[in-house]
DNA sequence: GATGAATGAGAATTCATTCAT
DNA sequence: GATGAATGAATTCTCATTCAT
């Protein structure tokens, strides 16, 4: 191949993309994409071969990032409430400081156009996060619940969290902590 | 007058729009709206000035049912926890029984189409509840959380717990107590 | 027949067929008309099959008004300038008085809804004036014109005048007089 | 670039869109302009931002074009006489030769779609020719008539003219003659 | 590989006309 | 006769995608 795609290119247009679909959702335009990427409409699809791929990308580009980010750092020998925190602060901080992908995510999440694949495998990130509330479900001795359903209550609560703090940035250690001890109460055994 | 306009119609319309947005958003055509609706496309526009009054009064629409529905039969006699738990069974129960509906919402709450108007007029639908998690704050002794920080938990516990339910339709009684129970254990103190 | 067409409404809608045509032109919505002439959208076909017989009434009713306009009280007895001038003044008196129905009348006349039937009709209803036109010709002993092209061009200069009556209203009685110089300076013998 | 745009098909567009005007008036369809020029119904768009866009620079592309011809070889050492003769002459050659610009021109005229802006646009490409009528306001010594009226004057005869030719094409002449005659008439100093 | 003009299948909306009330 | 809701064809404009340059 004489000139190779180009990585550089290719963050550009997923990052315009994130930001495009964070302000007018899955239905903006691709040729405004094109422009704030700073690249032709036809190069787009010279790396995403149609729209649908695009946005399945982004998705898995945006859940990567975010796992990636969850456990960096994670403190593998604390305690279990100590990791938890981490991973919640981590969260925190990523979506207040991503609003914009934050806000694409959750356009890309109730689309119709991300595969059950992409989901799957946009889950499959959050392995290590995963086995840490599985100990919490082995610890709190709860017969009701599942390690799936603990993630989805951690996910939630954070998103909720991160509305409001989107709304009072000013706010954001107060709720920072007010949305960890929710979590903490909902899944903890009393 | 001629041939009043239709409550039957206009309803028959709304629940179309329900439909088809719960399965392709918020972008589905109208002319599909129209179809599954039993009018023609230009009746659609007899009813609702455009596409976004449609959407708008759709929002609506669907707010006031579940308000209604969760505040129906409150039995305001009883305990904080009873009272709590009746409104959340009423609100899982519509979600699991009203899918689309719920689906519907979901697409419209992230929608840039549903104007801050709407979203006010539709949270006011829900004084009665706020007026009952306004008693959890005050119960709860909690300096660090506010009335519609609890309510944001609730309602994305129960989008998370209706999630799960519609994946397993037969687990419906073990998410609804797993539910409330972390809920509960949210925003009480321990 | 129970109720007979009235002759009221048939005029309120006529004339507000004018007003809306001479803002909107031809292609104003009958539903407009209906609005502004106080009756019901479905009564309009009442009085009228369709949209195209509306209109060629309308030019109808505006240019037998029109004539009516321009040869009451003609001054049989007078010199032809001074009928000719009594004719160019009712003309200008008339546009500069009614300038919506002036303005439906330009928009008609560039209309290809127009049918050549009521072009030829609502010409003959000049007979008079065309009369008067002729003696023109036949004093100005010019064999290089020909009484229609004469009322063409009355017509014609006419409307300039009336065009610049309508932005400088103040100046009508000058443009009037301005513009009947020009009509007998182009028709009279030098 | 990829492939540039093309002044060719612009050409084309907006020839095509003068001669459905002509026939049907601005609410002529773009698809009908589109298939006429031999372009996608898109491409209009890529062309001209919307139909007003196409409207308003179709009225300033026929008013240039006559402009041009209108001053095009004009004898400036001639008499003024002969001057505006030349003008007229140019005016009634374009109008009969270009039969559909002119139409379109008339319909464009009245219609509300022209902008102030385009209007006074394309006033000002006539300069050459507002100049030569001042002097015929200085040679007459006219006190009642300003140079935008004599203007307004010739372009009407000059459409009565024309109109003329257009049912008569064989006598073409005689009517530019006539026509001519009556313009100098109307405003020069008998 | 990069570019952006060209394409045409939709999408929202309008509107003349019909017809149930 | 009067009304205005109902209809669906027609219209303007958008946009993912292709392809000539």
């Amino acid at each position: 191949m004489a000139r190779p795609l180009s990585e550089e290119k290719r963050h550009a247009i997923l990052a315009a993309a994130a930001a495009l679909i964070a302000e007018q959702g899955v239905s903006g335009p691709v040729a405004k994409i094109a422009k704030q990427a700073g690249v032709a409409e036809g190069t787009v699809f010279t790396y995403f071969a149609d729209k649908n791929v695009l946005l399945n990308e982004l998705y898995l580009w945006i859940k990567a990032d975010l796992a990636s980010v969850m456990t960096t750092g994670l403190p593998s020998a604390k305690s279990l409430k100590v990791r938890c925190r981490h991973v919640w602060d981590r969260y925190i901080e990523w979506g207040a400081g991503q609003p914009l992908q934050r806000k694409a995510m959750s356009q890309l999440t109730v689309s119709d156009r991300i595969t059950a694949a992409s989901k799957q495998e946009g889950g499959a990130a959050f392995r290590e996060v995963s086995a840490m509330l599985d100990e919490i479900l082995a610890a709190s001795g709860a017969d009701n619940q599942s390690a799936a359903f603990i993630a989805g209550i951690m996910e939630s609560l954070a998103e909720t969290t991160l509305s409001f703090i989107a709304r009072e940035p000013a706010a954001l250690e107060h709720y920072k902590q007010a949305g960890f001890d929710a979590f903490w109460g909902a899944v903890s055994k009393k």
